[in-house]
DNA sequence: CTGAATCCCTTAAGATACTG
DNA sequence: CAGTATCTTAAGGGATTCAG
């Protein structure tokens, strides 16, 4: 795998929480486990389409391996639901920093994308400052 | 470079966030113009020792790109300060989140270390539920 | 000092098929 | 349904060189 690029030791914090959250659907998986508490695999399959069979086997694997997450039997067999551990529940500030982030960029986007002249005036309004509408 | 794989319009706000700091190495750099406000290129890289003079300048570029980050020319010819923009600072909320779980997570791994017998009394005692120390 | 460009190897990740 | 295995292609990323 060698996925532990980065180097905790060095001082940065934040590497150190890559370390852990950096996969490329990682971060979405636990936000959506942090709206819903459990889900089946394919409740996540569904829930985040552009990340393959493949590729969410493999994330689910990592955050269950640095015990992010833990995989729980059910009596449907080969059914397990997945679920934050302890450990998981604490990057909730972090996940929820990213949502909250997101939600407001997408609210500033859609305000770009309707307002097709935007002149000084009009975009001191909006609540986020400033990117170019030609972004997206 | 392909970098816009996620789709913001599904309704994850995670993903959104993704799309903007997503790169390898791109909230480190952002960490640290938050802890230093501007650094010269040769600045982030002695930060960020692991993260190569190749990846500095492609990650500060895309940043730029997305408005994150702002080059500014000094006086100094060809040697810029990188600087976050009032759109990148919007950020702050979500790289001092990251940040402040790594510190977190990093002061628990090194008590973990610390306490090799570690059983289910001690380990209750530490701030940070969880994880086995078989981690790092 | 910055930063772009080239070369070249490694890793990521989609598609598909297969197993319990 | 959940998960693994293989095969293949594209992207990532280091080392080095070159230019402003």
């Amino acid at each position: 795998m060698k996925r532990h690029i980065y180097d905790c030791q060095a001082g940065c914090p934040v590497e150190s929480t890559l370390q852990i959250i950096a996969g490329k659907w990682k971060s979405v998986i636990l936000y959506h486990l942090f709206v819903d508490h459990n889900c089946h695999f394919s409740d996540l399959e569904r829930k985040i389409k552009d990340c393959s069979h493949r590729m969410l086997a493999i994330q689910l694997a990592e955050l269950e391996h640095d015990q992010v997450i833990a995989k729980i039997p059910t009596n449907t067999a080969n059914r397990p639901i997945y679920v934050l551990t302890e450990f998981g529940k604490t990057l909730k500030p972090v996940i929820t920093a990213m949502a909250t982030w997101g939600d407001y960029y997408n609210a500033h986007m859609t305000k770009e994308a309707q307002q097709l002249d935007t002149n000084e005036d009009k975009k001191s309004k909006l609540d986020m400052p400033l990117p170019k509408p030609n972004l997206l």
